[in-house]
DNA sequence: TTATTTAACTTGTAATTACAAGTAATTTGG
DNA sequence: CCAAATTACTTGTAATTACAAGTTAAATAA
């Protein structure tokens, strides 16, 4: 395979999506014709295609037959829907992220949301709190819980600023594949208040999402509270 | 093309799903292998792939290298952030569709919800309203917008218990191919509250969505209050 | 019997070719 | 000058071939 193991397909993709990231090409540009992209990367149709599809399906741009593909509108909100995670979904905006309480070894929760099967109950569950900071509001509040496996050392790594999937591949050659999640509104709890300032009671998205990545036996969870009176989610489909 | 004029890939996606659907492939199964699928169906594996990878951003399968392809689990929650909007994404369960107001044709509201252009502030707004109720519990009720362009006597047509999809895709030859949403939590206001069976200023799911279709200057809008106190919205990424 | 190797599967990547179908600008005819 | 037809360009569909890489079960050797 090539310099750094990627398929052409991907880093393609990789290529585009930073350059409509980086604004060079902006909102209702028409990217170059498909063997345009062909001759200049040195790829065949398929392969751009390829490239272009996912584009299609994570929502960058839009295809016309005879026309060309078009750049959709950047999401204004939080694409926290998508599979890049909360970190990269945010876009322009300024983002921090606080950790609340560090790594920590313990028991999966009671009536977890999710069912867990034997081996995953018996390698324990290593938790972590977040916080997540978009132009100066908390917005989110993020707990992840991680089956203790496949990950030494977990425990003495730090998280600030760093996204949870970036160690996950570059420390321990974990990849997220996809997933799934519930979404629903709730009122915020006491606890769930003072994380996200805002009064008891009030109206808070909750998310619970699966995480499935390369490693078989290795999937994580998350359950994300969310302050949307600023901020929404976004998606496309 | 073929006799109904679908797509090969798309014919078999569609086959796929509805096996899936109906449980012919349970969660867990492995479905017939690519060259297997090529055989039966009297297709190439490009063909069978692109109908496979349809699935997987659908979310149906999962797909394992060397393994094969796996059925995912049928959403249990309300599949509306799909394409396949309300009525099929329910699932199995027992799903009614209450008209409140039928089609009228007016204004578009003020301080509408996305910036609409100039040919769409001429042609006017049909607006529509109604009530999902799932297993006996009123948990969605939907505005939905439409420009007064390519759909005549609109105004006439009966939506109890036929999707808006349906009507626009075998009466008007629209078909929506995509599009993007909102997400947010708010405080039920009294209208909602009635019409959703909860208490005022309970927490609610909002949804606002722009659907896209075939025909490049119509796009229609729909706004969803949903109570998730029972159900919540599910997805896959 | 047990551990290793092999072989037979599976999906992933990729190049090649051909034509269909939709769009837009150009050319042509009136 | 204007309208219709043509042409060139776009993406869509589809078959074909080849090999890489991951998984599983059977065959083999200790």
């Amino acid at each position: 395979m090539r310099e750094d193991s990627l398929p052409q397909h991907r880093r393609l993709y990789e290529l585009l999506r930073a350059h409509i990231i980086n604004g060079l090409y902006k909102e209702g540009d028409l990217l170059p014709s498909e063997n345009e992209l062909c001759a200049v990367h040195l790829v065949t149709r398929p392969t751009v295609r390829q490239a272009l599809s996912q584009l299609v399906s994570d929502g960058y741009i839009k295809k016309h037959q005879g026309k060309g593909s078009i750049v959709r509108a950047l999401p204004k909100g939080i694409g926290i829907l998508s599979i890049h995670g909360t970190t990269s979904g945010v876009g322009p905006h300024n983002l921090q992220t606080r950790t609340i309480s560090k790594p920590s070894i313990s028991e999966w929760p009671e009536n977890f949301f999710f069912d867990l099967d034997k081996r995953e109950l018996e390698v324990g569950c290593i938790k972590l709190e977040r916080q997540r900071i978009v132009d100066g509001n908390t917005v989110l509040y993020e707990i992840s819980y991680l089956p203790n496996i496949h990950i030494p050392r977990f425990t003495q790594k730090s998280f600030e600023n760093r996204s949870l999937f970036e160690v996950l591949r570059t420390s321990y050659q974990i990849k997220v594949l996809g997933g799934s999640q519930r979404i629903r509104a709730m009122s915020a709890t006491k606890e769930i208040s003072d994380f996200l300032n805002v009064d008891e009671g009030s109206a808070i998205l909750c998310l619970q999402r699966i995480l499935e990545t390369n490693k078989v036996d290795f999937r994580y969870f998350s359950e994300i509270y969310c302050n949307t009176t600023d901020f929404f989610l976004e998606g496309t489909f």
